[in-house]
DNA sequence: TCTTTTTCGTTTGCGCACAAACAAAATACT
DNA sequence: AGTATTTTGTTTGTGCGCAAACGAAAAAGA
């Protein structure tokens, strides 16, 4: 099996390896296409966050974005210095506060529908095939997710 | 099918997320296991090349981890201010190096040897299923390196 | 040979990821 | 009520990822 020393560290730098190189060239994809927009991959999953649903608190897109708030915190000022977003008070906590798209925000969803398409066309890899990675990425995030 | 924009923004998040959110958690699940040698993720894919191959040149590592030069070159610099590698002279090319462990480095890779067995214990997932999420990852390098 | 182009690694700048330390507000406890 | 604890977002520091500009050396072309 694979309990030899020198194959488990070649299974590993491969694996890990693979993880790492594949996100990083997937979001090298998109960030060409992307650019236009005006957003970094980060940006953008915050606003399919708010574009599914709003508004949202910070910590609550945070959590579904796994980001660390100390991450997730200047992503947001730069969308609300590029006007995309705002925030408002949430009544009965002055400790956090909401975030829904402005009039620009909204406006910039409708370019964002042409971006999944041009991923996947730059890609050339069937959906169905997407689905499968998907749902195997989610195992391993459900493996890490679960308690040592 | 998929192409409805709703839904296409809907696989896109999940897709592109996946990717993301996975690659980061397993990068943290090494975190806490290379800190003891004093090696951070891409460090130790570094200590890994040089630990099957010596010498590399800078070039030749840059390429086997499909990292960019200017990622790779502080990065080398932190190793060899670690005492772990160390660079000689290529002769004939003035411009390029090669980079091979110090005695210090090749001793490190005994406790390497620990390193995989921790990780995939700590994610429980099987090794021929990580055998597979790696050949599935390498389907989409591909498709990244294939020419648009 | 001399010039032009290419190849090399480095540096700078900007954004992201994460740990650690913080400050302020809400909640729990006594 | 008054104190202690927890929760929430921010700030600071370090390292990675990548684009762009750079300087120097090697290779190619004239």
């Amino acid at each position: 099996m694979n309990r030899l020393p020198d194959d488990a560290l070649e299974l590993d730098r491969q694996v890990c390896f693979a993880l790492a190189v594949a996100s990083r060239s997937v979001i090298g994809v998109y960030r060409p296409i992307l650019e236009p927009l005006g957003l970094t991959h980060p940006q953008y999953l915050v606003m399919l966050a708010l574009w599914g649903d709003v508004p949202l608190r910070f910590r609550e897109i945070a959590d579904m974005l796994r980001m660390d708030p100390a991450t997730l915190s200047p992503i947001v000022k730069r969308l609300e210095h590029s006007g995309l977003i705002e925030r408002a008070a949430v009544d009965g906590d002055e400790r956090t506060f909401s975030l829904a798209p402005t009039e620009a925000g909204l406006a910039l969803r409708e370019r964002a529908l042409d971006v999944p398409p041009a991923v996947i066309d730059r890609l050339g890899i069937p959906v169905e095939r997407l689905m499968a990675l998907r749902d195997e990425l989610s195992l391993v995030i459900d493996a890490v997710d679960r308690p040592a």
